[in-house]
Order: C-alpha cells, then structure tokens, then sequence
DNA sequence: TGTACATCAGTGAACGCGCGTTCACTGATGTAC
DNA sequence: TGTACATCAGTGAACGCGCGTTCACTGATGTAC
C-alpha cells in the first residue's frame, strides 16, 4: 500500500520484498516511515508542515526525539522527501490513467471520476502538495512547483500523443495543460475539504464542467490569436 | 495608501481623516496597524503566517509583547482581520475593474495588465490570500473561502450585466466565473514569486491564453451538454 | 479655566513550558576469523 | 560452528532558549465638575 515499502538498490536479490534489507535495516525503515507518516497524519489534522515540530512528530512516530536524526538532518528535509513521495503518487496517477486508455467520448468524466478517486485514496500526499504548493516555505514550495512542472510536461506528452488538439503548437499545448493541471489541483483541495459524509459528486460534476469549458475552448484555439 | 487610514463609524463629522480619532485612539490605532504590518512583513520574507509567534510580531512592530493583547485576544484573531482586510483590496480592485469599463476588444488583455499591476501594488494582501487560501489554519482558510466566493459572485454578476455570454444560465455562468477567478489567483502567486527583477510580462502573457481558452469554451458552452 | 479623578495603551518582570540539539550510553544485529 | 569485535538505531538526561500569558505598574490623555 505504501510507496515506501521499496527497497534500496543493492547487490541482493529481491526476494519477498521484506527480506531484502537485513533486520536492522528493515526496523530502520520502519521508524523512517513512521516519522513520515506522524508528519502526514499531523497535517491530516489541519496542520501546515511548516508548523510541526520534531519532537511532535516522534511523538507521534512513538519514537524519542533524538532518533529523529538517525533518519533526517531537521524537519525540512524530511518536507523535501514528502514532496517526492507525493511526486511519486502523481506520477503513479498519470501512469495508470495512460494504462486505463482513452475512449475519448466522455473521456474528460471518466477521467475526473478516476482523479477523484486517486486523490481521496491518497489524501494525505495531495493535502501536502495542494497545502504546500503556496502556502509552505519558500525551498519547498519550489521543489513542489518543479514536480508539478514535471507532471505538465508528462500530460502535455500524453495529450500531444494522444492527438486530441493537432492544430496547437507544442507552447499552446504546454500552457494549456498548464490550466488544466492547476484547475484539477485546485479541485483536490475542494475535494479533501469536504466533510467527512459529503458527497464528491458536486464537486466531480463542477471539476468536470471546467474542464469541459478549457477542452472546447483549446479546440477554437489559433495560435496566430494569440 | 493604506486601507487602514479609515475612520470608524462615529458621530463626528470627519476631518482630514487623522483628526477624527481622539490622540488616544490615534495612537492606538497607528500600533494596530503596525502589527498588522509587522505580520505581513514577515510573511513577505518566505514565512508563512501559521509559523509566526506573537513575540516576534510585536518585536518587529516595535512594541513590547504584553501590548499586543490591547488590539488581539491572540493571533488568529489578527489573522482573521487580515482576511477581512486583504477581502476589501479584492473588491477594491473590482470597483476599480467596473468603473474603467469595458472596452470587450482586448479586454482580457488589458484586465490582466491592470491586475498584475494590481497585485505587485498590493504584494502583501495577496502574498496572504494566495499562501492562505490552501495552506493556512482551517478557520483562515474557510474565511478566505468565503470571501474568494463572494468576490466571485461579484464577478459572475459583473459579468451578466455585461451580457456576454447571454446563453449561459446563471449557474454556468458561475462556474466558468469559478474557473476565471482560480486562474488569476495562480497567476498571482507566479507573479508574486518572480525574483524582484523580472518582468511579470511572460507570465502575463500565459495569464491572458489561459483566460482567452476560457472565455472561447464560455462562449461555445451550451448548458444541454454538461 | 482649573483641578481632581478615571481611563487605558504600553511597560517590564516573571512564570512555566516545550522546543531543537548535544552527548554519552545501551544492546541487538552484523561481520571477521 | 563459535567467538570476539564493530556497527549503529534508538535511549535518556541535560542544556539554553524563545515562547505565550499573567500581573501590577506608569504616565499621558480624556472627562467631570
């Protein structure tokens, strides 16, 4: 369930996935994902990552606060692994859109559905990056930026690939997919407010009508307008 | 310059505007708003406002600590008086936006200059809805909600008064206006994020595209095919 | 107008507390022979 | 296989520090008469 439980490359070969470290190692590894899932849980609870301290998240990780320095040289750093941790779930997301293929009619709702879905399974990774990606510090905010620069460039490739809009230049199609992407991160952050008992589907249906929206409106697009 | 010279309500008749409060007052009033300045300075050094401590406020106002409790029952408080105000420069810029008119050639264009502008004029006040709206403390945030949403049903009626798009119904309308106004808020915190010396032009220019994608699918949106 | 009293914004000392970090340690796990 | 030593994740005591908050105060400003 968990992106962590890979394994660091080494000489040995995999066997059932938790034999490959050695027992220290392993413990090691358990006490590195605990202090990063008392960091996510923390958050979970309305806390921004620039709030917490290292003692509360040991705390919370059940471990003494010393310990926290076997695994992280501060808490910032330990932001900076959150944000490829979280990296990793987009790019997880993008990958099993790409698998699931594209009936283009009415691909936009299933799409929407399947985002809605992936980001309350993972909420605690895109509460960071959506809380983070503005609010947090400065270094982080930037590598949270990078990643989802990334992750445009990835959709941009798909979408070209994909040859829904021939008529657009690669830049149009960039900046595009630029709006696209901060449309549906803007619909994560709604989607995680939401009460508890709510239901997503208001929310699906309006993610879906916007997206909709910049989908006929790239279709009119002409470079010479711009 | 400041939204703070304003008098409150009272039965005097107004002066030059530093008059109307009694000396008392005025001073009162001058050290509220240096801590309201204090912790906008402070956020415009990379911090976010969850992370500032009342101590250090009060320090960089220039007041001893204890004093801070003459103006706020803590900082949240302060904190909520800063979503109330930066609300108002949201509308202020509305106001500003409505009595310029609407020149519908190239009004994207010009829209988008006049509001890049307006956000470096008031850096701080979007420095704050921008790194709030999705990191901050759960009650900011909800406040800053609020207020995005009411600036937006502005907007959305601006927009029907201006009839164009007459075939929208009004909750279409509403969307497309939800769409428009997160959009600008992103531009916003890549405007407010360029290193001091460069030109917020590229961005702008990506700002208008965005928008002129929106404003095509707008204008193709019929509301049987949602 | 002058005087005596009330108000209250800002002061400064003091408090208990949790913070991040250091250090020497322990004892289970890993390695060499 | 057995033994002696090395490694190192996690421990627990200790530190100095800045925090938020309380309290009694001061002295300029405001008010009543």
């Amino acid at each position: 369930m968990s992106v962590r439980s890979r394994q660091p490359s080494g000489p040995e070969i995999p066997a059932s996935e938790e034999e490959v470290l050695p027992a220290r190692g392993q413990r090691k590894q358990r006490t590195r994902d605990a202090l990063i899932d008392a960091a996510l849980q923390l958050m979970n609870e309305g806390r921004s990552f620039n709030s917490l301290g290292l003692r509360e998240i040991t705390r919370v990780a059940g471990v003494v606060p010393t310990s926290f320095y076997r695994h992280f040289r501060d808490t910032h750093e330990l932001g900076l692994v959150l944000v490829e941790e979280s990296a990793l779930t987009l790019r997880r997301m993008l990958r099993e859109a790409r698998r699931a293929g594209a009936p283009v009619k009415d691909m936009i709702r299933r799409s929407v559905q399947v985002y809605s879905a992936f980001v309350l399974a993972n909420r605690l990774h895109f509460l960071f990056i959506a809380g983070e990606r503005t609010g947090g510090s400065p270094v982080i905010r930037g590598a949270i930026r990078n990643e989802v620069d990334q992750f445009t460039a990835e959709l941009t490739q798909d979408l070209r690939h994909l040859a829904i809009f021939p008529q657009l230049t690669p830049d149009s199609l960039q900046m595009i997919c630029g709006l696209v992407v901060s449309t549906m991160l803007n619909g994560a952050t709604d989607i995680l407010d939401l009460p508890p008992d709510d239901s997503a589907q208001p929310l699906e249906d309006n993610l879906v009508h916007q997206l909709r929206v910049i989908f006929l409106g790239a279709q009119l697009w002409r470079d010479e307008i711009s």
